[in-house]
Parts: C-alpha cells; sequence; structure tokens
DNA sequence: AATCCCCCTGCACACGTGTGCAGCCATCCA
DNA sequence: TGGATGGCTGCACACGTGTGCAGGGGGATT
C-alpha cells in the first residue's frame, strides 16, 4: 500500500464479510451482542485485511480522544525529561497518546500550544512548571478540559496538581546544613516568580531556625534555575565577606553552575564551601564532586499526573493536589565547614 | 463551561448568524465565495460564542490530521532531547502537532506505539536512534505513511532519513588526535549493532592511517552509549597494558563514564589520559576536565527530519536521504601525550 | 400447532466539517 | 424590458465509527 492509498475501513471490511457495518463495529468491540461464530469470522477477515479502526473517525462519536495534552517549558531540561518519561510510560499502557508541547518558556508559544491542544479535542491537559500557570485558570472557561500542573499549586475548580513539597526539601536541606556544623548558609534561588524557589527558602529557614541559624536577606539571592544563575549567584557572594560556608541551590543546575564558579575561584567543594543541589538529576552523579542533593520522585511526579487525570476522566472524584515527599541524597558534596571558615577574608 | 459540557460547533455558530453551516465553513476558511459582509459578521459571532474548529471532525474528512507521531527510545537521553526539540520547534512554526512515544528501547512497546500512531492516523512517523529500524520497513506495506529516520540510514521506498556523517565524526577525532601526538589511542563503542558505532570507528581509522597508526582490534572495545560501557571500557584498558593514550569514545555519556573511570584508577586527564566524545550534549561543558567532543547539530537534525516530513506531504519529492556534517569542539580533555606513556607499567 | 421469547442482525441516525453542484437574486447589457 | 451573467448561498453528501431501535427467525413452551 502506497503512503497515499487509503486505509480499508469499517465497511470494507463489512463488504468482504458479507454483513452491515454495525456488525463489524460490534464484532471488533468484542460486543455479546454478536454470534460468537460471526465474530470470530469478522475478526478474521478484518485482521486479514490489515484493518486497523480509525482514532480520528471514533474519536468523533464517542468525544474521547484518548489523547492528552502535554504542555513543557522545555525538553531539554533533564528534570522535566524525566517527569516526561513517567507520564508517558503510565500513558502508554493505559493506551494513551500524548501530544507533546514544547512551549520553549515563551507564553506566546505556549498559548498556541494550548489552541492547537484544544482543537486536537485531548480529553485533558498536563503542564509542568509553567510560571503562567495562573494563566490557564480564565481560559479554562473556554478549554473545558481538566488540567493537571505538576509543581505548580493553583487552587481551582477543574484544575487539580501534583507536586513536591518544596517546603519539606528546603527543609531537609538545612537540618542537614545545620547539623553539619555550618553556621553561615547562602541560598540561590530559581526565577524571582517561581512559588517553588521561596517555598525551598522558608523551609530551609525554617529548619536552620531550629538551630537558632538563619539566612539573612544578603545571603538569598536570586537566580534562573539555570547553571548561569549559580554561577553569577556564586561569584556575588565571593564578593562581599564573610562567605557563606554552604550554599544551598534552588536545583542541580544551578549547583553546577556554583560549582563552576567556586572552582572557578580556587575554592575547593566541599573542603572550602559545600553545595546542596535540588532535583537529583541524572547528571549529578557524574560532577565532581558528585553533588548532594534532594532528590524530587521526577517519574513518579509524572506518574501520579498521568495518574490522575485518567482518574479524573473516568468519572472518579479525586483529590485535587496531591503532595510528593522528597529525600536528601547524600553524596560527596557537603562536609563540615573548615575552622576558621566564613571569616572575612579567606585565604586568597 | 464545565469539563463535560460539549464545545460549541460550526452549526451552533450557523444558527447563530441564520446562516448554513455551509457558510460559515467557507467564511472561517476565508473562502471568496462569501460576500465580505457576511464573512466578518461570521468570523465575529464565531470568536464571541468561543468557536474552536475540531481537528477531529476536520481530519476525517481531509484526510490529513495536521499530527506526526514521533518515536524515540528515551526521551531521557539528553542528545535525543535536543533532536526533539528541534522537531517540536518546526513542527509548531507550521502549526503541525507532535505526538511523542517513549519506547524506552523495549521493541514490543516500539511496536504498540506505532500501533497506536497508525490508529491515531498521524501524516507522518519520525524515529529517533531505534536500532530496530529496519522493523518498520515490512510494516510500512500496512502503515501507509511516510517514514523519516534520524540517524539510522536505511534504504527504501518511503522511507528517508536524516544523519550525521558519523564518517567524517570518526575522522575528524582521529586527525585531531593523531597531530597532537599520540599514536596508541583506542576506541570504546556503542552498543554492538550500532551502525553509527563502527562507522565512527572506521572513520578515526582511516584518519589515523593517514598518519601510519591504526587501532588495534584489541583496543576497539564494544560498550552500550551510556556511562557505564564507558567505565567499563576504560577499566579493561586499564587491565591490559600497554595502556593507550587516548581513548575516543562513542559519545559523550561513554566518555564521562570513561572520565570517571580513569579518575577512579588515579589517571589524570588529559595529563595522563586524552578523551574525546561526540554529540556535545549540554553537559560536556560541565564535566571536569571540559569535554572535547565531536560536536552534531542535534537541533538541526530535529528541523530537517520535520522539514523532510513536510515536503514530502507538501508532495515534493525530496532526496530520500539528509547528511549533516559535524564538526570538533576543543574543550579540555585532550592534551598531547606524556613522554613515555603508553608504556607497559605507569605509575602506580 | 400456535404463541412467545430470545438471540442476532441491519437500518438509520449522529458526531463536526468540507465541498461539488444547483439555484436564486441582482445587476448589467442589448 | 428581457435575457444573460456573475456573485453568493444552501442542499446534500461524504468521511469512518458507534449505538438505539426495530425486525426477523428459530427454538422452546404450552
Amino acid at each position: 500500500m502506497s503512503p497515499s492509498a487509503k486505509p480499508v475501513s469499517i465497511k470494507d471490511v463489512a463488504r468482504a464479510a458479507g454483513v452491515s457495518h454495525s456488525t463489524v463495529s460490534r464484532a471488533l468491540a468484542d460486543s455479546p451482542l454478536v454470534a460468537a461464530g460471526t465474530k470470530q469470522r469478522i475478526q478474521l477477515i478484518a485482521r486479514e485485511m490489515g484493518y486497523t479502526p480509525s482514532a480520528i473517525a471514533r474519536g468523533l462519536v464517542t468525544r474521547r480522544t484518548a489523547t492528552i495534552g502535554l504542555v513543557v517549558t522545555t525538553i531539554a531540561d533533564p528534570f522535566i525529561a524525566e517527569v516526561v518519561r513517567g507520564i508517558e510510560e503510565t500513558a502508554l499502557d493505559s493506551d494513551y497518546s500524548v501530544i507533546l508541547c514544547d512551549s520553549d518558556a515563551d507564553p506566546e508559544r505556549e498559548l498556541a500550544c494550548v489552541r492547537t491542544l484544544r482543537e486536537k479535542r485531548v480529553d485533558a491537559i498536563i503542564v509542568t512548571s509553567s510560571r503562567v500557570g495562573s494563566l490557564y485558570v480564565p481560559l479554562l472557561e473556554q478549554l473545558g478540559v481538566p488540567i493537571v500542573l505538576i509543581n505548580n499549586q493553583h487552587a481551582g475548580r477543574y484544575v487539580y496538581s501534583v507536586r513536591n513539597d518544596d517546603r519539606q526539601g528546603g527543609w531537609l536541606a538545612g537540618e542537614y546544613l545545620a547539623s553539619l556544623g555550618h553556621r553561615r548558609v547562602a541560598y540561590v534561588g530559581g526565577p524571582p516568580d517561581a512559588h517553588s524557589s521561596v517555598e525551598r527558602l522558608e523551609g530551609c529557614r525554617a529548619a536552620l531556625r531550629e538551630h537558632g541559624l538563619d539566612i539573612p536577606g544578603a545571603l538569598a539571592l536570586p537566580g534562573d534555575g539555570r547553571t548561569g544563575g549559580g554561577q553569577a549567584g556564586v561569584d556575588l557572594l565571593l564578593q562581599r565577606p564573610p562567605h557563606p560556608t554552604a550554599v544551598f541551590c534552588y536545583n542541580d543546575m544551578t549547583a553546577i553552575g556554583a560549582l563552576r564558579a567556586a572552582k572557578a575561584a580556587g575554592l575547593r567543594v566541599p573542603g572550602d564551601l559545600s553545595l546542596v543541589g535540588y532535583d537529583d538529576i541524572a547528571f549529578a552523579v557524574f560532577v565532581d564532586p558528585p553533588l548532594t542533593t534532594i532528590a524530587q520522585a521526577k517519574r513518579a511526579l509524572g506518574q501520579r499526573a498521568m495518574d490522575l487525570a485518567l482518574a479524573i476522566l473516568d468519572g472518579q472524584e479525586e483529590t485535587g493536589d496531591i503532595v510528593l515527599t522528597p529525600h536528601l541524597v547524600e553524596r560527596a558534596s557537603c562536609a563540615p565547614p573548615a575552622p576558621g571558615a566564613g571569616m572575612p577574608t579567606p585565604s586568597r
């Protein structure tokens, strides 16, 4: 069959089998309304003719496309890629397809994506780490489709969310650093408008306070969630003493940037500076030293999101806000502070 | 509108405008057959009613879904993620959607993907780095859809390909190492059945031969395209002297694994061992030392694949095999061999 | 033997959109 | 003023599938 030829339809099968197309439809759906013999014969003929049902036509009548839309800021982010994998996995297991839309963090493109997804009549939409998450809520009225937000809590009808407990993650980092003996820790955050960034900071602060410590405003820097932000953050910290002995980073990319800057400045990690990341991306193991980090269950995040979407479509009333607990992965980028560290002018 | 409400159709608009649905259809398509005034009025009403055309119904009659299927081994691979980004980008610009299928390198899942894509009536399929590429050719007869293979050359009707010139890439690596003065270089490859791996090896050999050198069989090791393969490869090389002074790796992941093994064995890179990767993934910059590597135009690979698919669907006869040229990116993982290196027993 | 009932099959319509063709009305030309 | 022409609109069908309803036929029961 050449690419331009039209595929065999249910009617073609019906003609070959000498029955009506209704009977074929029922036979292929394994309906009890069709006699066992007829059913078997039709199924055989359909197979022989290479029949494949048209999800298009089916979708038109059933109003279900068995397809969900997935909007991501960028698939090139290893954290997001892992989440997507979880979504893909459970989608395939449930015979669902996912239409991927890479908005490239551009709100205009993101809107174009949503418009397309609406035309394609996807059954639901999953959005990961969008900064314009709240933008969807007004759009929802026109959308008429359930939306699951990943790591972007947002209350609202028809808007659900699955997220990592950022506060708890921050707390783990703070508690760990404090227990190592650090008394002067800094924070290099994510994009200024990211809710998750302030949550992680607050969590960290809460833990430090239990030890009588805090992160002063001068040591809480904004970033961008990428290596550049980490690099700039540490550069800035090194310009104004006294230096921190540890830096908690918004995510692993930021930590990797911080690591570069520290090395470039002649500091040893973790000897002179301890670093804690967030996410536990695959590459955290491969930098030198391997990154101690707060691990999110990335795969699970995707799976739960997809499961939630399926449950909603199945008509089950589900809790609208699932939160997953992160945990600390101890590797080699942290150590107790060197005696006398954190003083106005380090050796250099 | 609640999620379960049905969207407004072209007929609803027609009723509101007091015309037939045909006229609405034409007006929205900006057909010259409709009077300018009527057209404007209808478009306004449609907008006010929040009408969105149903790609489902349209697809049924036009036999075009404006959707392509994308089959990947795993989206978690940063190289593939970058390619996907290129595809996504040009797809969105052409108002096409892409259905992503992560086969997890499992042939069975891969087949399930293709079956689903067929049901969804995608206009074309793009496959990246599948090892079972040749498996698609027999399937094509039932498929009736053009297929574009990325980095998986395979002649055949209705099967097209966009690929990186692996031989040339290998040649670049070999030439570079030879010009640095290395006389004993090893190769740690990809999966044994990967055609690209033998191409890169052969290209490298060709360059070395121009300098009177070669890669003996004992120094050409198989791998798996992941860090584990690189690690195992270098471990093996270090077990049997004389050691190579440089290792050309199938890809960056392999090189990163090789780097770990070398460090673990107390070797310094590039002092004691030079390393060349392949792909130039984003993380190649962040390992220590930053990786010298053969860069593939990943984004372009995706773009060209999508462009090719669009051209084919547009009825243009296109050349079926596009090959892109890689280039060397010099960073810090290579240096001239140390004097006396490559001898039976290194210092340790 | 007649009636009833059950099992199976087909008819017809619906889903939302695109399009060839016919038909209507107004305008223009003779 | 009558006919022709052209611009605009609606009718009807098609795309492929699902499903309520009617109807037919055969077996069982009375």
